[in-house]
DNA sequence: CTGAAAGCGCTTACAG
DNA sequence: CTGAAAGCGCTTACAG
């Protein structure tokens, strides 16, 4: 079923029945007629003819590294409601961690004409070395979490230096000297977490060792008994993220020290896994959902207003539990 | 840059540069030429116009209830994958368990030209009383972990009650005697694994006791928390769901119970959730990978050879952990 | 408010 | 192996 055989049906022209469907101006009767055959026949317009004959497709393209990964599902789950609200579709590419795959995606997206792209999380922080190649790229684009020194790109950050002060400063209060910092992906975002805690830890007088490790329970754990066992001493573990922070629970476990009594625990990204543990996590929340209403707004500014790109910072707070 | 400009540039119609697109036959001299004169202007062909002149685009749609929940999110993610495999793109529609509000999306996913449709997850049960207003929508489809009646859907379900019987007899083998058995939604596969843990207990002479409760931990910790108050004696709490399966575990940690000495505990789903518990959490898993791939099989056996639907089970296993 | 016609960028018989 | 031409199903000036 197509707009020739409505038009024929309804006995008006395709002109007509294509601006019923785009809103143009009808006569009221004619368009209660032209709807009503649409309707009787489940009439749905073709979208690649559609998106032929137009040159502003309200389509953008979303890429995530991990769609199976929580923090990205949520955020993709945000920008889909968020989009839907301006009235924009969107096509998702699943990067699965692989710049060089994720070329191929570009050009894919391309051929949907996106108008605009959004690259979700910090692994993005450096995916201009690899869009650079491509003149043809060049629609409004913003790194949601990814920080870029390429003017082409709007940025989404997260004042994660702030937060990481204030939980130096509430440990502190708490009576907490000596801690121990984890970490794991070497990225701007987590840069700064360090940077901002290792800051409110000098200015509060808190001892800190650092330590890295892989991003699992167990590495984290691990990391943690190792840390004790070298005579590290501290009684608090902050961490870069959620995952870290679970491994350190399970630490303290085997330690058999209280928390958070003997011994403090601090996440990021306040995940379902933080309430999940006994006792819940203390966790820093950085607002994803405001994190992608900015991201959607940057990207629609741009696209519809020619806006030229910008950095916005979104605040984080710590979201106190029973861990600290 | 569009198909003519190739062509031209290259000095052949636009025939030989469709042909040279789609792998059709081209002399290799010409072919080569073509290919570099549309890397050198980083030629993508227009999504929309093949769609439009194409009867058979490889495209089929996913309907979620929820992308943010782990669980679907990591179903995409394997559907995602397994379909790339086949060479076929997706879209995807969140319906955010507003079976209304999937209607909309199903004329917008025909639209798309989709050539079949997969519902992932037990909400959609009953997607055929929304769905059979419509008789356009006559695509091949598959329910994955939905059950259905309507002959027109291919089913790819989880063996839940066989499952759940290991389970039961699992319990007797280490000595519990009396449980509780836990779940929230109403639905096929949850009716299964009561069935099949209420048979295998019968079997295996456990008594047992049934609380259903909200999803959440809280609700489960709850729900466990009145079942003690009131005098029912359990020693063990199975659940249709990790998450009451962590809330559970609360429960146990506020009763001081120790786990599984006192108390055992089992989760459905072995999500990460399960492994960030302390003890670990023992878990059915359902084998999402494999359900992934054989809802993709189902679906594209039936577009590709017209293969008429089938129903397929998909084997668990009870992961055993440390709460059993 | 309405219609005829061109155009969007491809694919696909049909000839050669 | 290659090309001319029709067709896919819309939108959009342009006339009226």
């Amino acid at each position: 079923m197509n707009i020739y055989q409505i038009a024929e049906e309804a006995g008006v022209s395709i002109a007509t029945v294509s601006r019923v469907l785009n809103g143009g101006s009808v006569k009221e009767k004619t368009r209660q007629r032209v709807l009503e055959v649409m309707k009787k026949n489940e009439y749905t317009p073709s979208s690649y003819a559609r998106g032929l004959s137009r040159a502003d497709i309200a389509v953008v393209g979303i890429v995530v590294p991990d769609i199976a990964d929580l923090f990205h599902a949520r955020m993709v789950s945000f920008l889909d409601r968020e989009l839907q609200k301006n009235g924009y579709e969107y096509v998702l590419f699943n990067s699965r961690y692989d710049l060089e795959k994720a070329q191929q995606g570009f050009y894919w997206m391309m051929g949907k004409k996106v108008r605009g792209l959004i690259f979700c999380g910090s692994m993005f922080d450096q995916v201009e070395t690899v869009l650079s190649q491509y003149r043809r790229i060049n629609v409004p684009m913003v790194k949601l979490l990814g920080r870029s020194e390429d003017p082409r790109f709007s940025q989404v950050l997260s004042d994660e230096v702030e937060v990481m002060k204030s939980v130096a400063s509430r440990l502190k209060k708490r009576g907490y000297k000596n801690c121990l910092y984890l970490y794991s992906l070497e990225n701007y975002s987590n840069g700064r977490k360090k940077e901002g805690f290792l800051q409110g830890s000098e200015e509060n007088g808190l001892s800190v060792n650092v330590s890295r490790c892989d991003l699992s329970f167990d590495a984290a754990k691990e990391a943690v008994l190792d840390a004790y066992k070298k005579g590290v001493s501290f009684e608090a573990v902050v961490t870069a993220d959620d995952v870290l922070a679970v491994g350190a629970m399970k630490a303290a476990h085997e330690l058999k020290l209280r928390v958070p009594e003997d011994f403090a625990v601090v996440g990021y990204n306040n995940m379902l896994l933080t309430e999940s543990s006994t006792p819940r996590i203390t966790s820093v929340d950085c607002n994803p959902e405001e994190l992608c209403k900015t991201a959607v707004q940057l990207l629609l500014d741009s696209i519809e207003n020619g806006r030229a790109p910008q950095t916005k910072w979104v605040g984080c707070r710590l979201v106190e539990k029973e861990t600290i």
